[in-house]
DNA sequence: CAGAACTTGGACTGATCAGTCCAATAAAAG
DNA sequence: CTTTTATTGGACTGATCAGTCCAAGTTCTG
């Protein structure tokens, strides 16, 4: 996995992901099949571990809102330790999103449960008075992934985050004022 | 550069790109040396394309908040003729960024330059009294680019735009409210 | 202990790729 | 007309790649 997330797809070389997972040959082609559907486990395996913790900090049990901002620190701590690497889901959707459905699929699948957490969140901001009634909930929530993976693909070619954060940072300011 | 645009560098073969081309073998490699130097050159025009169109549009004669809103027309635009393209630039930083540090200043510097426009719009924009004074400029022209290209790439694993738009509704309203 | 299931390294295949070389042709320039 | 320069297609090189095969060893199981 950690493989697939900084090189990418292509750039990966089976042998490199044998020696990595210290495994043989045979074993890997028994166990996976193909080195796509070695990638294809390993993102999903990726998808779970972001959206299990996405959702689970958007889900607790202090204020929505607050739940959300939590959300976007998690998305800085994740700047700063994977900048370099981006995000494996919208690394795949740029590599290989127009060419393999089934890896597209996944990838999108894994978004959409992040996004569905963060329309929950806002509803219930929404019902808390948080955000205002007016607000639109959808475009809001979208708003939030979509900026989160735009910040993520710019990390990779922006040693220095200052941009990264400072959309984050104008992001928060967006949600607060809406 | 279309090819390039959309089958990213590593999918896309130099014979195929000869008979696109419509030229010999020989003839790219006496003119361009090798396929990386001319996806070099063709990330530059594309980035040339884009930042002329940009900064023209921001840099307009009326109103600068309804310059930046004329920007994320275009931006729609390009969502809906190149969505499952994406951005040239942004695919490539997904791609070669953390490899060829040639090829990200190239794609870098391109949007540096949109950014400055638009930051430079928003500035004009916040004299005007469009925007509040206390407004977080450098953040929200941040806000602005990274949403712009995340939507691009989230748009191009859901042929359903609605998520891409969706953002930068919400961008918009951001936008009025700041 | 004996047999089955699993794992290993290494050799091998077939395909693909960027890049080079060359001989023939066409165009341009003097 | 003649010489130089540019362009072409096609053969070729060397490297790399995913995936297969096999023989030997290891672990697990009854």
């Amino acid at each position: 996995m950690d493989l697939f997330w900084t090189k990418g797809y292509e750039a990966t070389g089976v042998t490199e992901l044998l020696t990595t997972m210290g495994i043989g040959r045979q074993s890997m082609y028994d166990t996976f099949g193909n080195k796509r559907d070695l990638f294809l486990e390993a993102l999903r395996v990726y998808g779970q571990q972001r959206v299990t913790e996405a959702v689970a900090t958007l889900q607790g049990s202090g204020s929505p809102l607050g739940n959300i901002m939590r959300a976007l620190d998690m998305a800085e701590r994740m700047l700063g330790e994977h900048g370099a690497e981006g995000c494996l889901m919208g690394n795949t959707i740029a590599e290989l999103g127009g060419r393999d459905g089934e890896v597209a699929d996944v990838a999108r699948h894994g978004m959409g449960l992040i996004r569905g957490a963060i329309h929950d969140a806002l509803q219930r901001a929404r019902e808390a008075g948080e955000v205002s009634l007016e607000a639109d909930i959808e475009a809001l929530a979208d708003l939030v992934i979509t900026t989160v993976q735009g910040s993520l693909l710019l990390s990779k070619v922006n040693e220095d985050l200052t941009m990264s954060r400072s959309a984050l940072r104008g992001l928060r300011s967006a949600l607060k004022t809406c």
